[in-house]
DNA sequence: TTGTAGGCGTTATCAT
DNA sequence: ATGATAACGCCTACAA
């Protein structure tokens, strides 16, 4: 009586349309277009479904029709302050349409995101997403020759291929500079990050050095050998306040540093900015906690998430679009003055 | 030419069989087992692989298998500071054993969990995570038919069904008490959470009100009416100091609304731990960068979502067990004495 | 150790 | 508006 195989136990098309007396393509096409089946026909399918159980079976629907609605986001982290916004909205918008999210984190690494992006395509996603324009070449090779949307996030290069969500760390580097001097000061310092593998920190001491000349003033870059932020700042904060021409400012490349250098020299009797303006980047949910609090610069976390998943549904039919996808989304900084600079 | 259905344009195991002269299921088993393929067609497939630029359709091998590798996870949040640790480390843990994640979130809302639920069955996950113990019937109902590996997170109620790995808010609110009333305070307030739907916040409530009771001191809760989290900490701290008879020791339900207090407080001139002792929950990151750093519970997400990991994929045989999967995992929270209390 | 046959549950295609 | 048929790409069951 039974055949070979035993599958899931669960009821499928074929049950529903046996008990609604209609053929399996019917109830399939209840569920993607509702529209264009009769009435009399929904009510008995809604009906057969209610009563089976019936649960669609999204990998054979995903097999049948060749990518199922799935999108795939490789981030650094996680668990970090950074990209946890980002998921969280992208993730949320994506719900919203009926699609689901694949996610895995590469720790900074690439060849951790290559062997995401291996696994992911797997699937057949519908769209994916990466974040920095910073890959493996075997991953620019894949995303090149898969069928589908492409997004890079966080980081804005305008020149590359896939859709672009992001801001020009850059800029941020400049923005801090021009903030800085606008106030007056000269002597401003920049704490590099110790997290190895995040280029994009490394644009934006970059955009600090740019800037810096360009206003006539001489960059002046500390690199903590500490690899605990909270150790770097601290790090940091000797080494560019207890010497002769100590730094009127300092740029740290993100608030955890900045956090733990303000905390040091607080602890040793320093006051900020009475001693030294401090100045981070991220606008992690600390930064309004500490005292002082912190100035610093917000990236567009969140913002990111709904362009992007925004930009991917578009892309995919699912929302209406006026002509093209845009391809180029640059998204602001906000520059968030608090007490510290 | 051409067939009826266009596919994905990628090579199939059948091109691979093809080019490399066997016959696909010798691939399939290239791939799942290689320990059985003799080395001569090892060598060939290898070949052909590469030279097709061969991937694996996932989503047809979990058809034909009944289920992928792919594992669920319903959370309340992705940004919060409290769960992120864990979806980190499980997703590590899994990519590590060739299992990928599909992660939603529910924002405390049953209804939205118990969608994210219903969609992921559709995929046929290989396990399903939930986290705590509250979920709609239908939710229930779902999870009970679901053959699968179920395994609820963070709470730990050895009485249900689902795989526990969490720990008890009870024991947290009573360790709090124990831990202040043991320094000698006696007129120790609770703070609820101001995050509705957080219904594990108020089992820590529950703990706190029975070892005071069991200790004899007088249970005090405030139920803060502001939402946002740093708001509610200053109406509390107002509350709760601001009157004839202040509190001695504070209890919030988390650290962002101990923070909130604590700096609320101090820019009132008031001074911790000297006017009143401050305890969170959470030990979220800038527990140890404020002044005074945070006295609190670390409860064990890293671990967390480690265990859930290592039971699951002990349960469907990809890590060796002896004797069943332990079914119920408690895990210990570690207090943290800092300054403010 | 390797191969043959066919089904997993859905949807694209063509027909009515 | 509805249905018949086959195909999506892989893996289980059985055979050799």
């Amino acid at each position: 009586m039974s055949g070979k195989r035993k599958g899931l136990g669960r009821a499928t098309v074929h049950d529903v349309a046996k008990l609604a007396g209609v053929s399996s393509i019917t109830v399939s096409r209840y569920f993607k277009q509702p529209g264009i089946v009769s009435q009399g026909l929904r009510d008995r399918i809604a009906d057969a479904v209610a009563r089976l159980d019936y649960l669609p079976n999204h990998a054979a629907g995903g097999l049948a029709s060749t990518h199922g609605r799935i999108v795939a986001m490789v981030i650094p982290n996680i668990s970090g302050p950074i990209f946890a916004n980002t998921i969280q909205s992208f993730s949320d918008e994506l719900n919203r349409h009926g699609y689901q999210l694949l996610l895995a984190s590469s720790s900074f690494s690439i060849e951790k995101e290559e062997s995401a992006v291996r696994a992911f395509l797997g699937w057949s996603p519908a769209a994916l997403v990466l974040t920095s324009q910073y890959h493996s070449e075997e991953t620019e090779r894949l995303i090149a020759k898969a069928n589908m949307p492409i997004v890079e996030t966080w980081d804005y290069v305008p020149a590359r291929n896939p859709l672009q969500v992001g801001f020009s760390h850059v800029e941020v580097g400049r923005q801090s500079v021009a903030y800085l001097h606008g106030k007056g000061y000269e002597r401003i310092a920049f704490v590099q990050n110790s997290m190895v593998g995040d280029l994009s920190a490394l644009d934006r001491r970059d955009g600090y050095i740019a800037q810096m000349t360009e206003n006539g003033l001489k960059p002046w870059v500390f690199v903590p050998t500490q690899a605990d932020p909270f150790e770097a700042g601290r790090q940091a904060i000797n080494a560019l306040l207890l010497r002769p021409q100590p730094a009127e400012a300092i740029i740290f490349a993100n608030d955890n540093l900045a956090a733990g250098g303000m905390l040091a020299g607080t602890r040793a009797g320093m006051s900020f900015p009475g001693d030294c303006a401090i100045f981070g980047f991220g606008n992690y949910a600390f930064a309004e906690l500490l005292l002082p609090s912190l100035t610093t610069i917000r990236p567009p976390a969140r913002e990111i998430g709904e362009i992007a998943a925004l930009r991917i549904l578009q892309a995919l039919g699912d929302i209406p679009v006026e002509g093209a996808v845009p391809h180029l989304n640059l998204l602001d900084c906000e520059l968030i003055v608090r007490e510290s600079a």
